[in-house]
DNA sequence: CCAGACGTTGTT
DNA sequence: GTCTGG
DNA sequence: CCAGACGTTGTT
DNA sequence: GTCTGG
């Protein structure tokens, strides 16, 4: 699955990437600090496109807190447990199968952490982290969804996650959804049809590194470049 | 029909 | 809002 | 994901 | 053990 990442690529990296011009990037976005250690409930950085005032197709640099929060909830708290979306199911499941239609994002990310743990060990063993980057550098993109909620617009975001496989497999079974820079307009071209999302549901995962890291990582306080070095 | 849930992960 | 369970 | 809290009343 | 918060 994915529940901690790092995005600390700077701003103008950033844009460049997803070629994102500065009048289309928020407040929030440039104001928001790297780290390398992005929690559930905390802000993220969002990519995302939709029509402004004269019906144009803008793509936008924004944040969002990460934790979906459907539109019908009472209270916003239940977004703290909906931090993925299984690609599988999320078009038949009401929490994300109107984000999914139609509100398709993209989280980017310079690194990922998945916990392994240990067959028959004890219930107590400690797990442990591993990083996931590129090996060039490149930048993940993760296919996210997102909402709006209640009277102040909260915007929340949730990760797609997809079966691992490879090297990844014996970390954890689950991983991030990637989407590579090919597929990131049909991703987030909100008029895109449901044959066409549901082909890129099915996108491999890009070749990584994986490696064990310290387990400082494990508290959400820590926020440092170290935390990416092998233990 | 209305009431109540609506999620993922992992563990047993 | 929309689906499932009773 | 992991860490950390987990409760109420009343008093200062 | 289980839920909430980051």
């Amino acid at each position: 699955m994915c529940g901690r990442y790092a995005d600390f690529r700077t701003l103008q990296d950033l844009a460049d990437a997803f070629v994102i011009t500065p009048e289309n990037i928020d407040a929030e976005a440039r104001g928001l600090p790297a780290s390398w250690n992005s929690a559930p409930t905390q802000r993220v950085r969002m990519v995302a496109e939709r029509a402004d005032d004269q019906g144009e197709i803008r793509r936008l640099l924004a944040t969002a807190r990460w934790g979906l929060v459907p539109s019908w909830a009472k209270d916003p708290a239940v977004g703290s447990r909906m931090i993925n979306a299984r690609s599988e199911t999320a078009a038949t499941k009401p929490s994300f199968a109107s984000a999914l239609a139609r509100r398709r994002c993209l989280l980017p990310a310079d690194a990922y952490y998945e916990w392994q743990r240990t067959p028959g060990s004890a219930a107590r063993t400690p797990r442990v982290p591993f990083a996931i980057r590129r090996a060039g550098g490149e930048v993940f993109a993760f296919a996210g969804l997102y909402e709006v909620w209640g009277p102040e617009d909260l915007v929340t975001v949730t990760i797609l996650t997809a079966a691992a496989s490879g090297e990844l497999a014996a970390v954890h079974d689950r991983r991030p959804l990637v989407l590579p820079p090919s597929a990131w307009d049909r991703w987030l071209d909100p008029a895109g049809g449901a044959q066409e999302v549901a082909d890129l549901l099915a996108m491999p995962a890009p070749p990584c590194e994986i490696y064990e890291v310290g387990s400082q990582v494990n508290s959400p306080r820590e926020n440092s470049a170290g935390l990416l070095d092998p233990a």
